[in-house]
DNA sequence: TTGACCACGTA
DNA sequence: CGTACGTGGTCAAC
C-alpha cells in the first residue's frame, strides 16, 4: 500500500506540484509540505492519489507526465500556459521563469546571445543550491538538468513550479479577453497530456493495406539499393519518353523541369501542379508529370521508408505531438500524421472488433467568428446546418458566392470575385466584420493581440532597412496573419476544449482518441461502445462550446460516423 | 553540414 | 497579393 504522505490531505483540484527523475525519485510539493518518493514507487503514488483525490497535477512540461507513464485527469502545464500568456513556442523553464519576472529571455544564462559571448555564462554569485540567481534568472546548472541531482533539489524544483504557477494564474486573472483565460489554461494543459498520450499510443494502421497502397503507386518493396534505383528510373522514363530532347532532365530539379516544359512550348513561371493542371491533355508529358509527382511524393515521403521509421511492430503509426504550435495554437504532429494523403487513409483502420468514431466540426471557423464577435445576425445564421444558406439569402446572392465572401473576409483573400459580396457582408454583419478589421489593424500596426481564449499572438517589427513598399507589404502580411490567427486560434481553443472533454469522458473506458486534425477527432473504441462514444462526442461538443463561449447562442455542428477505416468517413 | 527555395500534402 | 504546419528534394554556401 502506498503511503500518501502530504498527498493525503489534498482536496480535489488542489495543486500538487511534482518533479520527477527516474534516478532520484518523485518530489511532491503541496500547500502543506513536501515529500520525496523513491523512483520505484513514483507512478503508483501518483495513481493512488489520482484515484483517492484527483488533484490538479503541476509540472514544468508534459515531459514529466510522459516520463511518469501514468494517466491523470487534470494538470497545470507551465509550458502550455507560458505559450498561452506570452505567445511563441519555446517554453523551457528558464524562459518561463524569466517571462514571469519581466526579465528578457535573451539575458537568461544558457538561452540568449549574451551566453555565447560570455564563456561560462550565468551569474555565479549567490548560493549554488538556490535555483534562482541574484539577477533573478534560474541558474543554468539547474535548468540544464541539475534540478534532478538530489532529493532536496527535486523538492526545490517542484516548489519553484508552484511559485511560477501562482504568478501565471495571477496574470491570467488580470487579462481582459472575450473568453475565460483560466479555462483556456486548463484546456491547454490537458491538451499537452493528450499530445503525450497520442505520441505514446499511436494511430492504428493496417500495415498490409498501407504496403499495398504504396505498391500501387511505386511498385513492390525494393530488395536492394539497385532495385530501388531501377524503380526510380522506370518511373522517370514514363515521363521522359514523352519529352524528345529532354531525356536527361532531372525531374526532381524544378529548374530543369521548367526548362523541359519550355522546350515543349509551355512557358511557365514555376512548375507547381496547380499551374500544370490546366494543361492536362495538351501534351502527354503534362499528364505523366502530374502522375509522377503523386507517385514520387508517396515514394519519398510516405513510402516503405516511412512505414519502417514510424510504424511499430504493434501496427501503430507514431509521431511527436505538440499541444500547440507557436502561432495560433493549433496542435501539430510529425510523421505525416497531419498531412497523410487521402490515398493512404484506407490504411488507417480499427483493430479487429473495434471501430473508429470520426467526428468533424462543420464550418467551424465562421461559427467561431460568430461566437467571438457576438454578431447577433451572424449568430442566427449558425442555427442552420448550413450557415452559408442564410448568409446567401440575406445578401441576395447564391450560396457559392456567399461562402467565398465569408472565407475571403476571414482570411483576407482579395483575388477572385468577392468584392460586391464583401460589401454586402459589411452591411449585413457589421459586428463580425469589425472584429476582423480590428485584428487586421492591430497586425498592420504591429500590435500584439490576444485570441478569445487569451492566447497572445505576437507581431513582429518591419525591418529597419525596409523601403516604403517593403514596409507596406510587411504591414499587409501582418494584417493577414493577425486576422487569420484571431479566427484560427479561437477555433483551435474550442477544438482543444472539445478534445480534452472527450478525453475526460472516455477515461474510464477503453476508448481512446487516436487522432486530432484541427477540426476532426478520431476515437478508437470497441465496436460495442460505438454508439455510446458517438453520443458522448456530441455531448462533449455542447459542453465545450458552453465553457468556451458561454451564452454565445452559437450552434456548433459535428458530422459523426462510425467506420472501420478512416477513408470510409469521407463522402 | 546548414539554410534557402521549391514543391506538396493536410486543415 | 488567405494562413498554419511537416517533409523531402536540390542547390549554394560553408
Amino acid at each position: 500500500m502506498t503511503e500518501l504522505g502530504v498527498l493525503a490531505g489534498l482536496s480535489p483540484g488542489e495543486l500538487a506540484a511534482v518533479a520527477y527523475s527516474p534516478e532520484v525519485g518523485l518530489a511532491i510539493v503541496t500547500g502543506r509540505g513536501a515529500e520525496v518518493i523513491d523512483p520505484a514507487g513514483a507512478a503508483a503514488a501518483v495513481e493512488a492519489t489520482e484515484r483517492a483525490v484527483g488533484p490538479r497535477w503541476l509540472w514544468w512540461s508534459n515531459e514529466t507526465y510522459a516520463a511518469l507513464g501514468v494517466r491523470v485527469a487534470r494538470c497545470w502545464d507551465l509550458a502550455a500556459v507560458h505559450r498561452l500568456l506570452f505567445g511563441g513556442w519555446p517554453a523551457d523553464p528558464a524562459r518561463i521563469w524569466a517571462a514571469l519576472h519581466d526579465l528578457p529571455a535573451a539575458t537568461a544564462p544558457g538561452l540568449g546571445q549574451l551566453d555565447l559571448l560570455a564563456a561560462g555564462g550565468g551569474d555565479s554569485g549567490g548560493d549554488a543550491e538556490d535555483a534562482v540567481q541574484p539577477d533573478g534568472h534560474l541558474r543554468p546548472e539547474w535548468t540544464s538538468g541539475g534540478w534532478a541531482r538530489s532529493r532536496p533539489r527535486l523538492v526545490a524544483w517542484a516548489a519553484l513550479a508552484r511559485r511560477a504557477a501562482a504568478e501565471q494564474r495571477r496574470r491570467l486573472d488580470a487579462l481582459t479577453v472575450g473568453g475565460d483565460a483560466v479555462g483556456t489554461a486548463y484546456a491547454e494543459s490537458a491538451a499537452e497530456m493528450l499530445a503525450a498520450e497520442l505520441s505514446a499510443d499511436g494511430l492504428p494502421l493496417d500495415v498490409t493495406c498501407a504496403a499495398e497502397l504504396i505498391a500501387s503507386y511505386v511498385g513492390a518493396r525494393p530488395g536492394s539499393e539497385a532495385e530501388a534505383a531501377a524503380a526510380r528510373r522506370h518511373r522517370d522514363d514514363a515521363v521522359l519518353r514523352h519529352a524528345d530532347g529532354s531525356e536527361s532532365t532531372d525531374l526532381r530539379n524544378p529548374a530543369q523541369v521548367r526548362s523541359m516544359l519550355g522546350r515543349l512550348g509551355f512557358d511557365l513561371p514555376d512548375t507547381r501542379s496547380w499551374r500544370l493542371e490546366p494543361f492536362r491533355g495538351a501534351h502527354p508529358v503534362i499528364d505523366e508529370l502530374l502522375a509522377w509527382r503523386k507517385a514520387e511524393r508517396i515514394a519519398t515521403t510516405y513510402g516503405y521508408g516511412w512505414l519502417e521509421q514510424n510504424v511499430g511492430a504493434d501496427g501503430r503509426l507514431r509521431g511527436a505531438w505538440s499541444g500547440s504550435d507557436g502561432a495560433a495554437g493549433r496542435m501539430t504532429a510529425s510523421a505525416g500524421l497531419h498531412n497523410l494523403p487521402a490515398e493512404l487513409r484506407p490504411a488507417v483502420a480499427a483493430d479487429a472488433g473495434w471501430v473508429l468514431v470520426r467526428a468533424d466540426l462543420g464550418q467551424i471557423e465562421p461559427r467561431v467568428l460568430a461566437a467571438i464577435s457576438g454578431d447577433r445576425a451572424f449568430v442566427r445564421a449558425t442555427l442552420e446546418d448550413d450557415l452559408y444558406a442564410p448568409v446567401a439569402a440575406r445578401l441576395g446572392i447564391d450560396r457559392a458566392k456567399a461562402k467565398v465572401a465569408v472565407l475571403a473576409a476571414m482570411y483576407g483573400q482579395t483575388s477572385g470575385a468577392a468584392g460586391e459580396a464583401l460589401r454586402g457582408l459589411e452591411r449585413a454583419y457589421p459586428v463580425a466584420m469589425r472584429y476582423l478589421h480590428a485584428a487586421r489593424d492591430a497586425g498592420r500596426a504591429g500590435r500584439d493581440l490576444r485570441t478569445h481564449g487569451g492566447r497572445l499572438v505576437r507581431m513582429w517589427a518591419t525591418p529597419a532597412d525596409a523601403d516604403e513598399s517593403a514596409a507596406r507589404s510587411a504591414a499587409a502580411a501582418r494584417g493577414r496573419y493577425a486576422r487569420n490567427a484571431a479566427v484560427q486560434g479561437a477555433a483551435a481553443e474550442l477544438f482543444k476544449m472539445w478534445a480534452v472533454t472527450v478525453r475526460a469522458r472516455t477515461a474510464e473506458s477503453p476508448a481512446r482518441i487516436v487522432l486530432c486534425l484541427h477540426d476532426e477527432l478520431l476515437v478508437h473504441a470497441p465496436r460495442a461502445d460505438a454508439d455510446h462514444v458517438a453520443a458522448l462526442m456530441r455531448t462533449a461538443l455542447d459542453e465545450a462550446a458552453a465553457r468556451w463561449a458561454p451564452g454565445s447562442g452559437v450552434r456548433f455542428v459535428a458530422d459523426l460516423r462510425v467506420v472501420e477505416r478512416w477513408s470510409e468517413a469521407k463522402d
